[in-house]
Formats: structure tokens, sequence, C-alpha cells
DNA sequence: TCACTGAATTGGTCTGACCAAGACGGACTG
DNA sequence: CAGTCCGTCTTGGTCAGACCAATTCAGTGA
């Protein structure tokens, strides 16, 4: 069960992420924010901590006072892209962007560094993409279950933290978006398929420009649902 | 001053960080820890709160208990480079390898979106690099300033949390480097010069190019510098 | 040997209280 | 009238002691 303390938190995230306070605006006392969820000033306590640790608020003695967005810890982004109900087409692509870079490090330096059984690991993953036909759904988490796999072969602590905490993030808001996702198999395998020889064969950089390729399709896909889910959401608005 | 629960927050972090605790192991109670640190058992929990949010314990009913540091929050970096009297030289070059990855990103992003404002922002944070002869700390807090005022134009907002992350834990740790640090000013001038030229005439590609130059170059300083102050600390060891 | 049960332990929440650091309004001064 | 200073009030930080529900874990019984 999510503690008391927690939906103190998310009820105050959604709070300011949806403009509801301003910037360097003080935030309600702890003891009104108490009576006000009906809770123990400490449980009130915790979830301002949280607060403060995800970067959205700063609190002193004195008051506790909103920061903006963009000062904020990674974190937000979960939160960001749960507050609508549908995930932002544009920061979707900003973080496909982020894990396309990120996976071009990640590749050179696996194949610098990992075991032969951790690459077999990797390409085992890569071949349902290949062999099978998978729906819509089981096709975009293998993909991004290919993409962890590689980020976390990599030998470098701080990409690993950043790929998990991503795809941590993402990955809630996925399985929304499958409904809306066309996936092109054909194109995927073949894809799939160039991964997973360049990984037979250790080719680093041939790996890091075909991951491009399977990335950018990638991109274009998760782009794609984005917009299907978008434009349902509105034909919904307009005939309940 | 700091709170009480960010002190028995930063002990219980280092022990966990020095091994202390095995991964999976519980933690004393909260109730032991109270009487341990002498506090409350309040500023104890707001403490397992943090080590919570940062990853580094999973606190449930029962107990709580050690997490593996892979499977933790980007801001351990900042603990595991305080942890040891100096900066790991492996981690600081993951995470050069990391901004360097980022960096040609926003810089594409960048040319792409930002107005000429903001491009004469960041060229006057390029000027000292060319026209003035800075000393080591100075040059690279200028380097890391000029690199974080890239990231920041860019619009892609989880590019610049994790930026902005990342400088800000390596930030603390860099004047410890300062007096290791060789800089070769001539080097960096010409880059720094073709960074500018490129910022001018919104070259995308060229100035993603030359940065990855700038970059390299800057590893190798930041890695000299901690090979030189771990040497320097050896010694040190050996003539108390 | 293993499944089960019950007591002890542990985190989660609550009540109520005190202190010191900031916020804020009103009086005082120029 | 504007600006400064000071006392009060609010706010976060900490503390003490208590109860509940979930988890552990040792001892029991099959």
């Amino acid at each position: 069960m999510t503690g008391k303390h927690d939906q103190i938190a998310g009820s105050l995230i959604q709070d300011i992420l949806s403009g509801q306070y301003r910037v360097s605006e003080r935030l309600p006392s702890e003891r009104d924010l108490a009576i006000r969820f009906d809770a123990n000033r400490g449980a009130v306590r915790e979830a301002m901590k949280k607060l403060e640790q995800i970067g959205l608020a700063q609190v002193q003695p004195g008051g506790a006072r909103v920061r903006p967005t963009d000062e904020a810890s990674l974190d937000v982004i979960g939160h960001l892209l749960t507050q609508g109900k549908l995930p932002d087409a544009t920061l979707v692509d900003q973080i496909m962007v982020v894990l396309n870079s990120l996976i071009s490090v990640a590749a050179l330096q696996t194949l610098e560094l990992a075991s032969d059984e951790e690459i077999n690991e990797i390409r085992k993953l890569a071949r349902p993409l290949i062999d099978e036909d998978l729906d819509q759904g089981a096709h975009t988490l293998a993909r991004f279950e290919l993409m962890e796999s590689i980020m976390q072969a990599s030998r470098n602590l701080p990409l690993r933290l950043i790929a998990r905490t991503l795809f941590d993030q993402v990955a809630p808001n996925l399985t929304e978006l499958h409904p809306f996702a066309t996936v092109d198999n054909e194109k995927h395998r073949i894809v799939a398929k160039q991964l997973d020889q360049d990984l037979e064969h250790r080719d680093a950089y041939g790996l890091r420009d075909t991951f491009a390729a399977f990335l950018d399709l990638n991109r274009e896909t998760m782009m794609r649902a984005s917009d299907a889910a978008r434009l349902a959401a509105g034909q919904e608005a307009i005939t309940p």
C-alpha cells in the first residue's frame, strides 16, 4: 500500500507541476498541510522531504519555497510524464535523444570490456526481435529491454544510473502508448539482425552505428505512438 | 548549520558506501540508530528516508535493507566522489565520457534552437579561455562553466537535468584537484577559438566535433590531475 | 525435515510540546 | 514620507512517548 506521506507528496507534486504555485512562492506551512491532508505533521514532513529531494521545493526554517522545474532532479521526468493523461510527445522524444546518445557510448564501452557471456546475454534479448512476431506491446518492451541490457553491460556507473533512472520513469508510461503503437516489425528485424551480427563479431563502431539506426527507428515509433494517442484523446474529448 | 538528520544520513551513507554493510543486509533498526546517534527516532527516520531516496537502502516494515550501488540514484555519484579523500580517477573519467556524449547532443540542439543572444552568452564564456591566461583552478572552472552553458542552452529538459546533476556533484570535488591540474593553455586556446567560430557561424556539426576535441582535452587534463593527486597522496602516505 | 504459529521486532503514524531561525508588521528615525 | 530597526509571530527542526500493522524469526508440532 502507498503510505500516507506518499499520497501527500504525490498531491503536492502534482499541484506544483500543474502550476498551482508560482516559482519561489511559499508553500503552505507543514501544520496547514497536515490539517488539509488530515495527517500528522510528521507525515507531511516526510512528504516535504521528498519534494526537496526531487528538487521541486526548497525547505528552510521560515517556509518551503517552490523551485523551477529545470533545477530539479532527474526524477521529475517521471512525474512530468505521468502528470498529463498522456505522455508529452516532446518530452518522450527528448528522452529518446538522450538515450540515443548514451547508448552509443555504452555500445563502444560494452564491446571493449564485456565478457563473451555478457554479450551472449544481450544477443539473447535481440533474438525475439528477429525470430518472433511480437505484438506492439511485447515488441516495445523487448526493444527497451535490449537497450537497457547494453547500458547495464557497460562498466560506466554514471551511464548505467542515468539509463536505469530514465527507463524506470518511462516504463510505467509505456503501457498507455501500447494501444497506439504501430511497429514496423520488418524494419526492426533487419536492424536487429545487424545488431546481432555486430555483437557476434564484436564490431564496436558497427554496433554503434547500427544502434543509432535502431534508435532512430525506435524514436520514430514512439513519436508516431504519441501522436496517435493524442489524436485519439482529442477525438475522445469531442465525442465522449 | 547542517541538521542532525543530515549528519545521520551522511554517516550512514559513508558506512554503506565503504562496505560496512553487505548488500541486502539489514541495517540497524531506527530505534537502535536513534540511540547510537543520540537523536530522536524522527530524525533517524528522516535520514533513512534520504537513504531510500538516494537508492542506497530499501526501507520496509520489518527492517531496512541495503541496496546495491548500481541500483541507486544518480545522486550517489557525489557521495562516491566525496567518500575517498581523493576523487576516484576512473569514476571521474566515466563522468567525463558521459558529459562528452551528452554535449554532442546539446551542441546540435542548441545551435538549432538557441537565439542569437543565448549564443552570445555562450561565446562570452569562451572568451576567457581564448584571451586570458588563467591559472589552473580558474581555467578548469571556466571550462566547466562553458560546458554547462551549452547544456543549459539546449531545450532538452532531461539532458539539462542530467548535466546539472553531474556538474553539481563533480564541482565540489574539483577544488581538491586544482593543485594538481596542469592545463595546456595553448592547446585549449586553439580549440576554444574554433568553438567560438563554430558558434558564430552556427556550424552545428563543426561545433559538435570541436566540442569532442575540447572534451577529449578536458578529459585528459582531468585524468592527469587525478593521477598526480593520487601520486601525491601516496607519497604523503609514505613520508608523513 | 518441514510447515506452522505466535511472540517479539520493526517501520508507519499519531499527539503534543519546545526551541531557534527566518518572516513580518509596526514603531521609530532620518 | 521613506527607510530602518526591533519585537512578535510563524515556521521548520527536534524531541518524547505511544499505538498499530506488517514482517521476522524462533520454537512448536506434524
